[in-house]
DNA sequence: TGATCGCTATACATTTTCGTATGACTGGCC
DNA sequence: GGCCAGTCATACGAAAATGTATAGCGATCA
């Protein structure tokens, strides 16, 4: 009727983890043979075996591997409910997760993160970098700033603007190799770019010839990589114009040519509306992400 | 550090929805002092109180109310995790969990799922009419009927074609009232359309001039209401045409001129892929949902 | 080959949690 | 006004979960 309690799933995804009772055990800090019955009692509500044991650790079984993922989904629903429990009665203290694009994350987000908890020492962070769209509807986080608008009707989005993003190669490597005129010369260079075709360049539309993965003389598919790249002097590779600025050695090539815009969202989900801790940082994250875009493009 | 345990909230959701200790009680099956002390530990955990005590019952605080949905949520994952677990050492024994549209679930669904009980007997299903596109990240259900194509990278689609849309109204209906011979003469008749616009109106694209709540002689977003209306001889209205067609009595007006198509997709999550039982459910539905929608547009 | 380390499984005392019984209170109804 | 049905709060014995201590087993290494 009612499944088995969240602590015995708790157990068990310590156990997938570490690979041991006693390991896992330890992870939790509670005593392994607690453990062990928990797995037990899994088991035998399930009526499956969850693991093989040895005196090395316990192996999954085909059970245990498709149990995993609901298991995680649980886990994040439960953190989920831990944040907004957490600083429920003031309005200013608490954990915030946000997620975001690498580049975002890594670049953008820390400054204006550090602004915020001047005024607000109470608030609390947590970011997750990556590219999935669907950490919010799955509760991996409270807000996650997008360059994709945003289409389930559950969120609670707002425009902060398009940054612009350009060919970028440091000083130096111009000085040594000339500066290309056009795009034919452009395929003389080291360009970074993509190793398999990520969401962050699909989403920039349709590809131009030259932006082929067999042209590319650095392919990586990790954003913060490749702008490491374009900062060390390794060749010409794509970069978010606000960020580049900030980096007097970086040179724009081919900015009449090349020019590309990248819609900006920030968005929560609707059950969070009424927490006045995570609205503070999603206006807050909105004004500055906003006032970031508009002043780089001002003076462009 | 690791939140407070899943038996709380779920004493703490009963709480909510009954509104006092000793009927949530009852509908758990524990004790009332047990539940009790659940929602007083929580209380404790969290620092704020949950309710206002009153011999009549417990009316919820604000944070009560901000906690509801996320509670909720882990309940969904709860479920979802049990309904994984439940028939997961036979392939054909276990819930399925299915959401649809109103109309696919109430007309359509029924029938194929009759046909897949006769062979296997220990499937049980539950279904969800709603027209909400979130519920499979959100693990509200294992399958999905959708009528737009799905966007997140975490689910499996499978397209099974595209139904038509058309008018219709019962014969005895256009005995009395003729039958419109176009748009102008439609605004003399009986219309009948949505209420508010709803997801299923906007999907269907631009809508045309005469599609405006104003011309309605019955609104609702209830697209089964809609549809029993047109059964009952009320007017003209929006069907869909593999539907329609079981029905002698109802006959399509203005075939040339009104002529919409919907794009059907089954949708599943990713996580499922491994488990056999929904997986067979999901082989099965989208057969059939193809096979009936080519057969109803091939005898046309 | 024997010592050691890490693992799981079992036995028993302890702590925590739960359920039954009961008291105290409020509001409606005759 | 008094009775009754509903509520939440408290007390105490019963049941369940947990922790400590220890035995048994396999792998590794000198």
């Amino acid at each position: 009727m009612t499944g088995p309690g969240w602590h015995l799933y708790r157990s068990f995804l310590a156990v997938m983890r570490v690979g041991s009772l006693s390991g896992a055990a330890r992870t939790l800090r509670i005593a392994q043979p607690t453990l062990g019955r928990h797995v037990n009692q899994l088991e035998h509500t399930l009526g499956s075996p969850l693991f093989t044991r040895s005196p090395q650790g316990l192996t999954p079984t085909d059970l245990a591997l498709a149990l995993l993922p609901e298991a995680e989904a649980m886990e994040s629903a439960s953190h989920a409910l831990s944040r907004v429990a957490s600083g429920a009665m003031a309005s200013d203290a608490g954990i915030v997760r946000i997620t975001a694009s690498e580049i975002v994350g890594a670049e953008i987000l820390p400054a204006i993160l550090a602004g915020l908890r001047m005024t607000h020492p109470r608030l609390a962070f947590e970011l997750v970098l990556s590219n999935r769209t669907e950490d919010l509807l799955r509760r991996d986080a409270d807000i996650a700033v997008r360059m994709v608008r945003p289409v389930q009707e559950a969120l609670v989005a707002k425009s902060v603007g398009r940054i612009k993003l350009g060919l970028y190669a440091r000083r130096d490597y111009l000085d040594r190799n000339g500066t290309p005129a056009n795009f034919e010369e452009l395929e003389r260079h080291a360009l970074i770019g993509f190793d398999r075709q990520t969401l962050s360049a699909r989403s920039l539309g349709d590809l131009p010839s030259w932006a082929v993965r067999e042209n590319f003389a650095l392919r990586t598919d990790s954003d913060l990589a490749q702008l490491a790249a374009i900062r060390a002097g390794y060749g010409i590779g794509v970069c978010q114009v606000p960020i580049a600025k900030r980096d007097p050695a970086l040179i724009r090539v081919l900015a009449g040519a090349f020019e590309v815009w990248l819609d900006t969202w920030i968005v929560m989900h609707e059950n969070l509306r009424a927490s006045r801790r995570v609205r503070l940082v999603f206006d807050h994250l909105g004004q500055e992400l906003q006032r970031l875009i508009v002043s780089a493009h001002g003076r462009r």
